[in-house]
RNA sequence: GCCGCUUUAGCUUAGUUGGUGGAGCGUGGGACUGUUAAUCCCAAGGUCGCCGGUUCGAACCCGGCAAGCGGCGCCA
């Protein structure tokens, strides 16, 4: 019981006359007297379906009259131009229910949830997410956030680099271990990973240029619009390369991100009421970059609190981004700023060698990287002066012992990129069940 | 960890300066052969988040708790 026929074939126009089986599900029905009218939506579109008593069997207009929302349903009938319908509709000669709604218990997302919660917002709607997956916004959504995915892999894949997977569970932290999920392991503990760098870098002598997409996992009590516990992150590492090297990276695969969303998802990112012109922008123009001191001189010029060497927050990396059309990138942070794997600058060592890609409209942070301490007696410096215990590290430390090159790599949020992308109110809104401090069902 | 807001039918909500709760959608029944969130008539459906207090009387006032949402710090 394969399927040939989707709706967008049907809506292409090709199909003009011809008998067609569609099979998908019931999105809403009217009923005037002894005609029905049944929009049937599959996973490619909707399309009017108009069934008129005498047209088809008695038994079947009347369980096709009585089908709720989200019946699913395979309906045959002629195809027809129709400008009362749009465009196309499909003159019913018969109807099948694959599977029935029980009227005691109707499909509970309805017009008014939908209107009110424009964007999947509300608690009735994420304690349903496995239902409002099937609304036409959250399918747009998904089919963006694929177009993302596959825009990472061809980008990295074009240039052979290697998809390489570092493990889950872990013993060590890779960011400030407040942000650890702890899971028991036989007896012992063992934490869920927050990047796939260290083991990347452990590979980077074998393959030196690799990159992955998984999931990552912070155990943040931030409630934000770009904050999730389980995140899924874009991650590159290449070997001979410097801080510059990485965000030349970083810069064409977010231009690629942003050409390949405008190829394959126009009309979604439209439906979205997304403004075509300002993803063109970012795909076409080179992103700015500036360091971290020009940064905090622009924020005291216009009167902002702030003292060099203390981190750019949230607040203030917005003020930043409204200077700036398209993503731009802030370097050189002070070392005591960052954790002890970013290189120091050997023209100043008070810097390191790192990255921050900034995304405009106000949205902030979607890329974290830079150079890596690649010498084993400056790495080993760098984890004393942390404070940070060299145990868990040991192998990170070997990566330095055996022959060290310079080399680097960097993290993008995915589900950031496609929140800002799509426009999306909240992060929460493209990825299919969310998780953070809050919820982690259904 | 901190600050703020919210909670009334399956969903979205109105409401009473304290006197046993209204609507729209959805569902069920009826009318209608071109509807676009169809329309019209009828019906069922609510311990007004939970616990306690004040009061002759609490959905409403007070206290506590819970859940959810928004934001901050931190980050991708």
């Amino acid at each position: 019981m394969t399927k040939e026929i989707w709706i967008s074939d049907v809506l292409s126009g090709t199909l003009v006359d011809q008998e067609v089986s569609l099979k998908g599900w019931v999105k809403r029905t009217r009923s005037s007297g002894k005609i029905s009218f049944i929009t049937l939506r599959d996973s490619t579109g909707s399309i009017q379906c108009v069934a008129k008593s005498g047209s088809l069997p008695d038994e079947q207009m009347e369980a096709l009259k009585s089908s709720l929302i989200e019946t699913s349903v395979i309906i045959t009938g002629l195809v027809k131009a129709d400008e009362r319908s749009g465009g196309f509709e499909v003159a019913v000669s018969a109807a099948e229910v694959v599977g029935a709604v029980n009227p005691d218990s109707p499909f509970p997302i309805t017009e008014s949830a939908m209107a009110v919660a424009d964007g999947g917002e509300t608690e009735f709607l994420l304690d349903n997410r496995h239902l409002y997956l099937r609304t036409s916004r959250m399918t747009t959504m998904l089919k963006i956030r694929s177009s993302v995915f596959g825009a990472i892999h061809s980008y990295f894949r074009e240039l052979d680099f290697v998809e390489y997977q570092a493990p889950c569970f872990v013993a060590g932290a890779v960011e400030g271990g407040s942000t650890l999920f702890e899971v028991p392991y036989f007896g012992r503990k063992a934490y869920l990973t927050q990047s796939w760098q260290l083991y990347a870098e452990a590979a980077m002598p074998a393959l030196e240029r690799l990159y992955t997409i998984a999931p990552s996992f912070r155990a943040e009590k931030s409630r934000t619009r770009r904050h999730l516990t389980e995140f899924w992150h874009a991650e590159m590492e290449i070997a001979w390369g410097g801080n510059d090297d990485v965000m030349a990276h970083g810069e064409a695969l977010v231009r690629h991100i942003c050409r390949t969303l405008l190829d394959e998802r126009s009309q979604e990112l439209e439906t979205l009421g997304r403004d075509l012109d300002l993803i063109r922008r970012y795909a076409d123009n080179p992103f700015p970059r500036i360091r971290y001191d020009e940064a905090v001189e622009r924020l005291q010029a216009k009167g902002v609190d702030i003292e060099w060497g203390q981190d750019l927050d949230y607040s203030k990396e917005k003020i930043l981004t409204q200077d700036f059309e398209v993503p731009h990138f802030l370097t050189h942070y002070p070392r005591i700023a960052k954790p002890f794997y970013h290189r120091p600058d050997p023209d100043d060592e008070k810097y390191v060698l790192c990255h921050d890609l900034l995304a405009p409209e106000g949205y902030g942070e979607i890329i974290g990287g830079g150079e890596r301490t690649w010498s084993e007696k400056e790495i080993l410096e760098r984890i004393d002066e942390e404070g940070t215990p060299r145990e868990p590290y040991e192998f990170y430390i070997d990566v330095r012992r055996y022959g060290g090159v310079p080399h680097g790599g960097f993290g993008l949020g995915v589900d950031r990129v496609v929140s800002w992308l799509a426009g999306a109110e909240h992060i929460r809104e493209v990825i299919p069940f969310p998780r953070d401090s809050r919820r982690v069902t259904p």
